[in-house]
DNA sequence: GTGAAAGCGCTAACAA
DNA sequence: TTGTTAGCGCTTTCAC
C-alpha cells in the first residue's frame, strides 16, 4: 500500500501538505491539490484504516456475537446488521458463541482491546440458563456500548431490540380458537430461552382465558429425534386439532407428520408457527407463519448502536425497541 | 482502556520497561516484572490491538465475503471459518455480497485499506454470470492473498477449496440407476452457478453412459414458485421414478410434493439431493442427502489462508483442495 | 500556501 | 537492569 510519505517524497512536498490536499483543505493551493490528487489516484492511494483508527481512537467496526449462525432467524438478523452497518460506514467482526457462555465471554474480551467500538449480540443459551451477566456489565463499564437483540439479559442496562413474543403467541392462539379449535397444542424446542418462555406464556394465557381445554405443551430437546417426538405426541393426543410452534422447525415437521399420519391439514388440524419465508416452503400445505422481521431487527440494532457511538457525549438513556411480529396466513390454517 | 504510558507513570518506570516486563523480557529484573504485572492485572491491561496492527503491519484479521448468509451451506462454511480462525488467533470481518458483483467489488476495495490481511470468499452469482475477475486479480497483486471456496473463478491464480460436484451427482445418479430407476430427473435452482453446472454435467454423464433414458432437467429460477414448478413437472412427467436435486430445497420439496400427489416415497419415486442434516429433517421420509462437509471446507479455507499469511516469504504455489462429498442414505431412497 | 512537529499505543534497536 | 529514541501512517496545531 502507498503511504502519504511516499507520495510526499515523489512530489517533493511535505507529508502534511499531501494529507491536507487529499482532504481538500482550504490552506492548500489549487494546483498543488490537483497534482497530489492525480498522483494519489495513479497509485490508488487509500488512507490506512489502522492508522486512522489509532489516531482517532475509534475503529468504525462493530463486534457482533451470534449464538448460532445456522439458525435461520439469527442469520437473517446478521444480514440486516451487516447491511445497515455497511450503509453507515461500519464493518462488522463476527463471532459465533455457539450457545456457549465461555465462548461468549472470550469473544467479548478478545474484541474489547480496541478492535471494535461496540457490540451487537444475542445472548447464548448457556448464558441464559446460568443467568450470568457480569461479562456484559464489565464490557459496558469499559466504555463499549452493547445492543442486545431477541434474547436479552433484562438486568443489564443497555439498548435492546426485541420481538413481541408474548403477544405473538397469544394472538396466534386466539386466532386458532376463532377457528373453533378445541385442543390446541404448543410445541417448542427452545424452552431454555427467554423468548421460548415468553412464547409459551402467551399461548398459555390465551388458552386459560378463552378455552376450556388445559394447556398442552410438547417440549423437544436439542438431542431428541425431532420427527419421532412429534409423531408419538400426535399419536398419543389424537384430539389435537391445532398446533402453535415456537421454533422454526417444529411447525414444518408437525405438518409433514400430520399428513403422514393420514390427517388433513388444515381440515383436521391447523398448524401455525414461527418461521421464515423460505422454511415455510418446506411444508405442503405451506405453513402459516409468525414472521419476526429479522432483517429489520438487525437494521434497528445497528442503527441504535451506531447512533449511540456517534453521540457518546450525550449519554442518552438506554431504550428498548419492540419489533412487532406479523402473522402471514397460508394454507396450513383455515 | 489503560495504556502502557499510564502504567509506566504510576510505577515510575519507562514505557519500554513496562512493555518488556509484560512480554517477559530477559532484560528486566524479576521484581520489576512482578510489580508491573500486578498493576497491569489490577487495571485489566490489554495491549491495544490497533496499535499492534499498525506497528507490525498485520491485523490478524481475515475478510470473509459470503454471497448469501441465508444459504445454509454458506452459513455453515462461515461457521467453520470463524471457528478455525478463532483457534488460530484471527478475527473475521464478514461482508455479504448478496450475489451482487458491485457489492463484492465494494467489499474487497473497502477492506483492502489495511483492515485485513487476506480474504476468504465464494464468488457472487452475478460475478460468475458476467465472468468478471479483475477485482480479484487486483486485490491479489496488492499483496492480499485470497482463498476461494465452492464457487471459484478458475482463471484467478489463488488457493481454492472445492467440492467434487461432478463426481457427487455422477455417483448419486449411478446409485439411483442401481435401484433400477428408469426415468431419473435432475432438479436445480442454481443453474447459473459454476457448481450447479458441474452437478448437472455429472448427472448427464451418468445418464448417457448407463441408462437408456434421455437426461431430464428441471431448472427453477429464483423468482419462480418453487412448489408449483415441481408439482407441475411431476404431473407432466408421470414416469419419473427418481430425482437428483442440485440444491438444498428442491429435494425436500420434491418429496413433499410427490407425497401430495399420492406417490409413495421411495417405492414409486426415489429422491436424493444436496442438503444439510437439519434440512433433511423437513421431509418425511427423510431425504437421502449428499453432504458437502461445509464446516470442513470453511476450516480448510481458513487454514490455507492463515498458513499463507504466516509464510508469505516462502511464496508457495497456489493449490486447490477438493473436499469429497459423502452420500448419507435415508428413507427417501431404497 | 507550505512545512515541522507532536501524538495516537506499541515495540525494539540502541544507549547508558 | 533500565531508559531513550525512532518509527508504524495519519491528522492537526502551530510556525514560517
Amino acid at each position: 500500500m502507498v503511504t502519504l510519505k511516499q507520495l510526499a517524497k515523489e512530489l517533493n512536498v511535505s507529508i502534511s501538505t499531501v494529507s491536507k490536499a487529499l482532504n481538500n483543505s482550504e490552506e492548500i493551493g489549487e494546483d498543488t491539490i490537483k497534482r497530489v490528487k492525480e498522483l494519489a489516484a495513479l497509485y490508488n492511494y487509500k488512507p490506512n484504516k489502522v492508522a486512522l483508527s489509532l489516531k482517532q481512537n475509534k475503529t468504525k467496526t462493530i463486534g457482533v456475537i451470534i449464538p448460532n449462525i445456522l439458525n435461520h432467524f439469527l442469520a437473517k438478523v446478521l444480514f440486516g446488521i451487516e447491511r445497515e452497518a455497511t450503509n453507515l460506514g461500519y464493518n462488522i467482526i463476527t463471532c459465533i458463541s455457539n450457545e456457549s457462555l465461555d465462548k461468549e465471554k472470550q469473544s467479548l474480551l478478545l474484541l474489547a482491546n480496541g478492535s471494535v467500538d461496540g457490540f451487537i449480540l444475542s445472548v447464548a443459551e448457556e448464558t441464559q440458563v446460568k443467568n450470568e451477566v457480569e461479562h456484559f456489565k464489565r464490557t459496558i463499564s469499559q466504555g463499549l456500548p452493547i445492543v442486545m437483540f431477541d434474547r436479552v439479559a433484562h438486568d443489564v442496562m443497555c439498548d435492546k431490540v426485541i420481538v413481541d413474543d408474548f403477544d405473538a403467541t397469544y394472538n396466534a392462539t386466539k386466532s386458532l380458537l376463532e377457528e373453533q379449535r378445541k385442543n390446541i397444542a404448543f410445541m417448542t424446542n427452545i424452552n431454555n430461552l427467554s423468548v421460548g418462555k415468553l412464547r409459551e406464556r402467551g399461548y398459555t394465557k390465551a388458552i386459560l382465558e378463552h378455552s376450556k381445554q388445559d394447556p398442552l405443551v410438547l417440549k423437544v430437546k436439542k438431542k431428541d429425534d425431532h420427527q419421532k417426538k412429534i409423531k408419538s405426541f400426535l399419536k398419543k393426543n389424537k384430539t389435537v386439532d391445532g398446533v402453535i410452534a415456537a421454533d422454526s422447525t417444529s411447525g414444518i415437521i408437525a405438518i409433514n407428520t400430520a399428513i403422514n399420519l393420514g390427517l388433513k391439514v388444515p381440515k383436521d388440524i391447523s398448524v401455525m408457527g414461527f418461521a421464515s419465508k423460505s422454511d415455510s416452503n418446506h411444508a405442503l400445505p405451506r405453513l402459516t407463519t409468525i414472521r419476526q422481521h429479522a432483517k429489520a431487527i438487525g437494521a434497528s440494532a445497528a442503527q441504535i448502536l451506531i447512533h449511540r457511538l456517534e453521540h457518546m457525549h450525550l449519554n442518552e438513556e438506554v431504550k428498548t425497541k419492540i419489533v412487532k411480529t406479523s402473522l402471514v396466513k397460508s394454507k396450513s390454517t383455515l
